[in-house]
This record gives structure tokens, sequence and C-alpha cells, in this order.
DNA sequence: TTGGAATGCCTTGAACTGCGAGGTAATATA
DNA sequence: TATATTACCTCGCAGTTCAAGGCATTCCAA
């Protein structure tokens, strides 16, 4: 019945996670450390959100995944599929229009008393 | 023990009426056509949650209300006190950053320099 | 050598937000 | 008279994010 749209505010953890992938094969770990670096600190997404996303993009077909030992180290390494790809676009477009949005709102003055009408 | 953070991403709302608020007094129902026509229809918040978030700002002291008639419609005047105009700051500069944080990510294309540790 | 820190994977339960749907009532419009 | 618009409100769900834990391995310092 009651069909609800997601929050217009979601998506970000899962473009965050395409967008680091889509940079080069990595693993759940890596990709936690990241985004932590990548944002200057600003986002920092522990790994009870990174791993169902990869999971969750895994599932959809939008990740393909495959174990490695590296260093003595079995990691698993994820890299985008086309479908990926793709949805890594449609989630940014969304994110700059939003992004926008907010720019125009946030860009008029606070201030009433600058506007004399 | 159970205490966990608001979620990295959240407070837009919010932000959104205290910054349509501190152009000058309006209502919800008016609150509610101006944040979609800011945006340029980037952002659509229904009554469902510009209502809710009204009266938490009120209950939090950062919103004064007063009801008033006016072409007789009655309504419901918010404006800002002191604590909602700074609220509106810290949720400005929370925005900033995170708006930063993104840039940065998305905008990756090269620079392996910012994850040097 | 032994124990803590870091790496690396995972899940669970709860918190929180945002959302649609619905309800009420007055006024305007056709 | 009916229907749309204005204007307020709340309920309960749905989707997301979160902290907190568990497990196993490897590394390093005491």
């Amino acid at each position: 019945m009651g069909q609800s749209n997601p929050p217009f505010m979601s998506g970000v953890p899962e473009l965050l996670c395409l967008q680091v992938i889509a940079q080069g094969e990595t693993y759940g770990y890596d990709i936690v450390r990241r985004i932590r670096l990548l944002t200057g600190e600003a986002i920092v997404l522990g790994e009870g959100v990174v791993y169902p996303v990869l999971h969750s993009l895994e599932r959809a077909g939008r990740l393909k995944a495959r174990r490695r030992t590296v260093d003595g180290r079995s990691r698993v390494y994820y890299r985008l599929t086309a479908g990926g790809r793709k949805r890594a676009e449609a989630l940014n477009e969304r994110w700059q229009r939003v992004r926008a949005g907010m720019d125009m709102a946030l860009s008029g003055g606070g201030d009433a008393a600058l506007y004399v009408e």
C-alpha cells in the first residue's frame, strides 16, 4: 500500500562508496578510511554503514566482488560494473541538484533588515 | 550508553525553515511553498515535514509564534529568536562542511596527494 | 612471548529522520 | 452548491544511518 519515496537527502553513502571504487578496485575497510580522508573528516562513515551498502550494491549487480589475499591479508575487493557506473552518475546528478537547491536557498542573505522594499 | 549521534546528513529541513523565516516573519503553509520555490523544486518538503520542525523549533525556544488574522485568514506567524539565529548559523556551517566534503570526494580525478597520511 | 593495536570482515537492534496519508475547518471560486 | 485552495495539525510507517558488538588474523612493542 503505502509506497513512500526515499528521503530526499539519502543515497550519499552509496554515492561515496561508488565514487571511491570508481577510482580503482578496493575493499571495504579501505573505503571507510578513504571516505574519511577524501572528505577531510567532514564525512565519517563507519563500517556499519559501508559494509551493508557494499552488499546491497553487489546484490543489485552494481559491484563485482572477488576475494584476494594481499600481503597475507584476505580481503574482498570490489570493482564497478556498467550498472554501477550508471548508478553513480544518477546519484551524482541527484546530489548536484540538491546541492544547487541549497545554494539558492542559502544565498539569500539571512538578515531581513537588509531588504528594504 | 544508548546515545547515538544524529545522521550526518540531517538538519536540512530545519535549516531551510530557519533560513526562510530569517528573511521575514512567515507562517507554515507559506514556508512550504517558499522552500519549493527557493530551491527551484530541487527540494520539496511537505507539511508533514515542515510543521513538526516548526513545533520542535518553537519548543526549543528558537522560534516565537503568534497567531494573527490577515485577510480573514488565521495563521501562525513565526519569527526567529536570538537562539534561532545561532542555530541557523550552526546548521549552515555544518552543511557547508558536508558540502565541501562532498565536493572534494566527487571532484576526485587524480590527486593521490589527498590521502597521504 | 605475550598482549594490545591494527587490519579486515560481518550483523544486529535501535534511533532517527523524513514522508505520505489523513483529518479538520475556513474561505474563495465556479 | 460543489470543489479547490488556504491553513493548521498528527499518526504511524518506511528507509537510513548508527553504535556496538563479535570474530579472526597479523603486526609490533614490551
